[in-house]
DNA sequence: GTTGCTGTCTTGAACGATTCCAGTGTGGGG
DNA sequence: CCCCACACTGGAATCGTTCAAGACAGCAAC
C-alpha cells in the first residue's frame, strides 16, 4: 500500500514525502474527507503537519490526477476522494451531508453527451444525486440544510 | 414582466419589494450570476442596495424555489439563475468558468436513477459536463484553472 | 388615507475555508 | 554521500458568506 502509494507519485513526478503519504492512506480509510478531517487524521500518524501542508498535498495530488475534489452545492467544506478512475458519481444526503458512490447509472455515455454542446470541447461529466439517506429519513428532526433547488416531484432529469 | 415577478413573490409569500424585483431582472437579464454580479448590476437600477441585502434575498428566492443556486467544484463563488422548472442542466469551461444551460441530455428518467441507492430517498438529480469552451480552446493561453480530477479519455460517466 | 405589525433592509463586524508569502528543510538524483 | 529544487512551516491575508441589532417599509386592516 505504501510503496504503491510511491511509485503512484513518483510516477507523476511528485516526491513521496510522509505528509503526502499519510494524506494518501488517510483518504483511503475515508473517502469523502474534507481537509480539516483529513488535517486530523494526518496528525494522528505524524507529529506535526500545518493546515496549509494538507491543503498544498491535496492540491499538488488533484492536479496530478491522484486525487479528486468534490463540493457538493452548499456543501461548507470541499472534500477529497482518491481518483480510481472509474468516474463514479455520488449521491448526497441533503439533511447530514452524507456522500455515498454510485457507480455510474448507465454503462454508457449517454450521460457524458448533453444534447447540445455549444462549441465546447467536453472532457468529463459529473453527476450528482439528490436526497435524504435513510436516517434523515426516519428522523425527520434531522438538520435540513435545503441549499439549492428544492424537490423535484419526478420526470426527466 | 414586472407585474409577473410580483405575483411570483406574493404569490409565496413574499413581500414584493425593490431589491427582489431587481435581483429577479437581473437574474432574467443574466442567467449565472455571481452574488457580486448581481450586486453591481442591481445598483444601477436602485441607487443603494447593500451586499448582504442581495444575499438574503438570493437565500430567500432560493428557498422558496424562485432561484436556483448553482457552485460548481472549484468555482470560487456560488452562481444564480432562475428556477425555471424544466431541470436543465450545465455545460462549465474549465478555462473560464462560462456556464451554459444544456436541456436534459436524454429526455426519460435515466439519469435520475442511479444504479444503487443505498436507502436514499431520491430527490433530484444534477449533471455538470465539464470541457473548453470554443474561446477556450482556441486561445491555448486563457487563465487554466484545473480543479478535480484531469480529463476523461473517454468511455461511461 | 392612515395605522400598525412584521418581514426586510442597512450597517458593521465576524467567520471559516482557502491561499499567499518568505524562510527553512529534506527527498532523492547525481 | 551531497546538493538543490521541491516541499513543508508559520503567520498573515483574502474572499465569499453569514450573523446581529436596529431602522425602515410593504401591505392588510381599519
Amino acid at each position: 500500500m505504501e510503496a504503491f502509494d510511491v511509485t503512484a507519485l513518483r510516477g507523476r513526478g511528485l516526491r513521496a514525502t510522509r505528509p503526502r503519504l499519510a494524506v494518501l492512506a488517510t483518504l483511503r480509510r475515508r473517502p469523502h474527507a474534507s481537509a480539516e478531517e483529513v488535517v486530523r487524521e494526518v496528525r494522528e500518524s505524524l507529529d506535526a503537519v500545518s493546515v496549509q501542508a494538507v491543503y498544498d498535498v491535496l492540491n499538488a495530488l488533484a492536479l496530478s490526477g491522484l486525487v479528486r475534489r468534490v463540493d457538493p452545492t452548499g456543501a461548507r467544506a470541499a472534500r477529497y476522494e482518491l481518483d480510481v478512475g472509474d468516474n463514479h458519481h455520488h449521491l448526497v444526503c441533503r439533511g447530514c451531508g452524507l456522500i455515498v458512490d454510485v457507480p455510474c447509472a448507465v454503462g454508457h455515455a449517454v450521460c457524458l453527451q448533453p444534447a447540445l454542446d455549444h462549441g465546447f470541447a467536453l472532457a468529463e461529466s459529473e453527476v450528482t444525486y439528490w436526497g435524504l439517506c435513510s436516517r434523515c429519513q426516519t428522523e425527520a428532526t434531522g438538520p435540513v440544510r435545503v441549499t439549492a433547488s428544492t424537490a423535484l416531484p419526478e420526470g426527466p432529469a
